[in-house]
DNA sequence: CCTACCGATCGGTAGG
DNA sequence: CCTACCGATCGGTAGG
């Protein structure tokens, strides 16, 4: 006889990662006990337990699984892409779109690193970092003078993560601007602003 | 006989709030607990109760504090300048420089506005509005255009707000670049990107 | 004997 | 200004 019930296992693992991501995001990774988990899910502790073996894996769970989406994406964007200037359009829209798509995760990458043991917080900041390589990486083919300047080409590269990142404090998609306009914007602002730095 | 300790009672409630202001930039607001604070500050719970009510008013007073020295600097930028040029400018090195110099209690405001109830919460998000009307009026008058455009004239202003909130995660005052550096990058990149908006 | 899942409770610690 | 505590709740696990 099949087991039936292990065919959903992994989609029910992934029920809980997302409701578990939405009050993260809202109340924070300390402010959320597993009791309120297991309410928010409408079962017990003791199934999510089942699920998970401890509240830390569910938030690296949120965290890995958002940074391996914003990696694929961006992967796919250079792949795309025939030079700087479209490489750093598509990356842009795709990120927004991530970032809206799946803001709840976002929010919790954002806000909760500190509270992942340094270990699994390592492979996330590692992940990251390949992120943001790849941002200066483009910029430096928009404006080849920041090859030259580490400093200057780091902080073009978080001058540009600030813009997109914060949009998690105020952006909100039922609004009067999409995540492409928004995109664009940014877009826009770096493509004329670079060549100032 | 003069009441000794009550002469500088403001003075150790001021270092209770930069003790405080740190650990909850490190752990967090509900990672840190009032007897963590109370052995940071080589004292007991019971101090820390004396001279503040409770761990929400330790809290708020961090972020109150902080935001009051902001609205300070705002206008004292605003004031000083004759054109919106030099205003940006003005604005954007105070603002760093309180960045840099309350690094903890600027992380406090951004990471843990959610853990204050909702009618505190409210005091410093009118604030913060403040803030960001003031510096609308500043690009307003950069870029007339975005006088017509409730939307964009946000948006814009956000673009400013990420790329130096932002600041918070990598921003090492020890490092090759100064505040006023990192200041005078991004008037550039907003002078010479927002006529493209 | 297995997986899935429950009500109840564990040892410690939170803010006060 | 301290030790000794409180009601409650924490993350995680017991038996069945």
């Amino acid at each position: 006889m099949a087991r039936k019930q292990a065919a959903d296992y992994e989609q029910r693992r992934e029920v809980i990662l997302d409701i578990a991501a939405g009050l993260f995001a809202r109340n924070g990774y300390l402010g959320t006990s597993v009791a309120d988990l297991a309410q928010a899910c409408d079962t017990s502790k003791s199934l999510i337990y089942h699920y998970y073996p401890s509240k830390e894996d569910i938030l690296f769970a949120v965290m890995s699984s958002h940074i391996e989406q914003l990696a694929a994406v961006a992967e796919a964007a250079v792949a795309a892409s025939d030079d700087p200037g479209q490489g750093l359009v598509l990356l842009t829209r795709n990120f927004m779109r991530l970032y809206v798509g799946a803001a709840a995760r976002h929010k919790v990458l954002l806000n909760d690193l500190n509270h992942l043991p340094p270990d699994r917080r390592a492979i996330i900041v590692a992940a990251q970092r390949q992120l943001i390589q790849t941002v200066e990486e483009i910029l430096t083919g928009l404006h080849a003078p920041l090859g030259d300047d580490r400093t200057k080409r780091r902080a073009a590269a978080m001058l540009y993560f600030g813009m997109i990142n914060w949009t998690h404090t105020w952006f909100r998609s039922d609004g009067a601007l999409d995540a492409d306009g928004f995109a664009d914007m940014v877009v826009v602002l770096v493509r004329r602003g670079i060549g100032g730095l």
